[in-house]
RNA sequence: GAUCCCGUCGGCUAAUGGUUAGGCCGCGAGGCUUUCAACCUCGAAAUGCGAGUUCGAUUCUCGCCGGGAUCACCA
């Protein structure tokens, strides 16, 4: 069997650092063992999916290079798969209409807490039959009730998990529309993944989306949850640590080999070694020598690596990243002095482009501020 | 709170049931340089704690502590 991965953001924000992360070993892993690396954007949410959004996730692969070999599929468009598989199951059993209003769940969760139980939908309208007058009922997974569950993680060993620390959770929203644990699988199922390597915090999903593998009468594939990035204050990566958009690394003078040099070394190593192409990756990549601990990122050692790969590429590449980069401060790279002189003068000193084209920008005759 | 995951220098990490616990970033000192950067040399710096197994544990087991994730009609 072909190895399928895939990289499924939801277009929801900025490409982020840590989603890349994961794409880039979703990427590695595929290219690795001559598969297909797909591309699917979730963006079953309508209201906070943005348009804006899906061509920053292009742009950033694009730009970095990852490119997948299928997709993207977005999964607004299939809609009318997730309603078939919802009737099936609404037929089979596997799954039913419940009429509880979410505030009288959200009060049923407040007792539970209050109580020091694990917040849980208690399973009430699993028997019910009859509809509710004025309420549009949610569709819920019939989770099973005994047994566990076991996960094979390649990177966390055997995880085993009771199905009943699980609960019925909710497939479809009252409007109909199916939310994100059921098209996961949906999708994983009818895309033939193989290897679902994605973040950490999917780990707890994992259960209930593997019984709702198996009620679709499917295997589930291999997973990896590889650890998350944390900020310097050890909390998960965010704005508020400084850039987490992939794109700003791009407009503040980074070139994409040193970024994915940089991400591929947090929570992944191959004995010694610092510097890897992409081609090194690949051929060096393995699943197994993914660390089980998240890491922090830091961004002096993601500079010296920048400046590690200004001081080695080629002039003509960094001359031509250069004059983009003064074009995008509105200056004309024509009325300052040779490109190739600057580059030369300043690749030594200069940690991004965005640094060398400031140096520089005193050059020209109508001098501009940065 | 419940469940699950994690724990080697300040950060990223390597290694092994027995090494002076290695490398990279950063930091400090020195060298080179008119100066700065780059570069070179040297240095400080870690196995969370407590038991157990063992001739010997950083490595295996358990407990504790600490951190994180999840528990949504978000993804």
């Amino acid at each position: 069997m072909t190895v399928r991965t895939r990289f499924a953001p939801s277009p929801t924000g900025v490409l982020h650092i840590g989603g890349v992360r994961t794409a880039l070993f979703c990427y590695l892993y595929a290219r690795r063992h001559g598969g297909q690396f797909v591309l699917r954007i979730e963006d079953t949410d309508r209201e906070r999916s943005t348009q804006e959004s899906v061509d920053a996730i292009l742009d950033g692969m694009a730009w970095l290079g990852l490119e997948h070999d299928e997709g993207p599929f977005f999964q607004t468009q299939r809609f009318d798969r997730y309603r078939e598989v919802l009737d099936m199951w609404l037929q089979n059993g596997q799954a039913y209409h419940c009429y509880c209003t979410r505030e009288e769940l959200d009060a049923r969760r407040e007792q539970q807490r209050n109580a020091g139980l694990k917040p849980r939908y208690d399973g009430r309208c699993r028997d019910r039959r009859e509809a509710r007058e004025g309420v549009d009922p949610v569709i819920r997974f019939r989770n099973p009730v005994e047994g566990a569950v076991r996960i094979n993680d390649a990177v966390r060993g055997v995880v085993t998990v009771a199905n009943a620390e699980l609960d019925d959770l909710i497939i479809a929203r009252s409007d109909g529309t199916p939310t994100y644990n059921f098209t996961v699988i949906v999708d994983d199922a009818d895309m033939n993944i193989t290897h679902v390597i994605r973040g950490d915090d999917h780990l707890s999903n994992t259960p209930r989306q593997i019984n709702m593998l198996h009620a679709l009468g499917v295997e589930p594939p291999s997973y990896a949850h590889v650890p998350m990035i944390l900020g310097a204050d050890g909390s998960r990566l965010s704005k508020r640590h400084g850039a987490v958009n992939v794109l700003d690394y791009r407009e503040r003078g980074f070139l994409p080999e040193a970024l994915i040099n940089y991400l591929v070394r947090l929570g992944w190593s191959h004995g010694d070694q610092e510097i890897f192409s992409l081609d090194d990756m690949v051929s060096l990549f393995d699943l197994k020598d993914v660390n089980a601990a998240a890491s922090t990122f830091n961004p002096e050692k993601l500079e010296w690596l920048n400046q590690h790969y200004i001081q080695h590429e080629h002039g003509d590449r960094l001359s031509e990243l250069l004059a983009a980069q003064l074009e995008h401060h509105g200056l004309d790279p024509s009325d300052g002095p040779p490109l190739h002189d600057v580059v030369e003068a300043y690749r030594d000193r200069a940690v991004t482009l965005r640094a060398m084209a400031e140096s520089t920008a005193y050059l020209f005759a109508d001098e501009i501020a940065l």
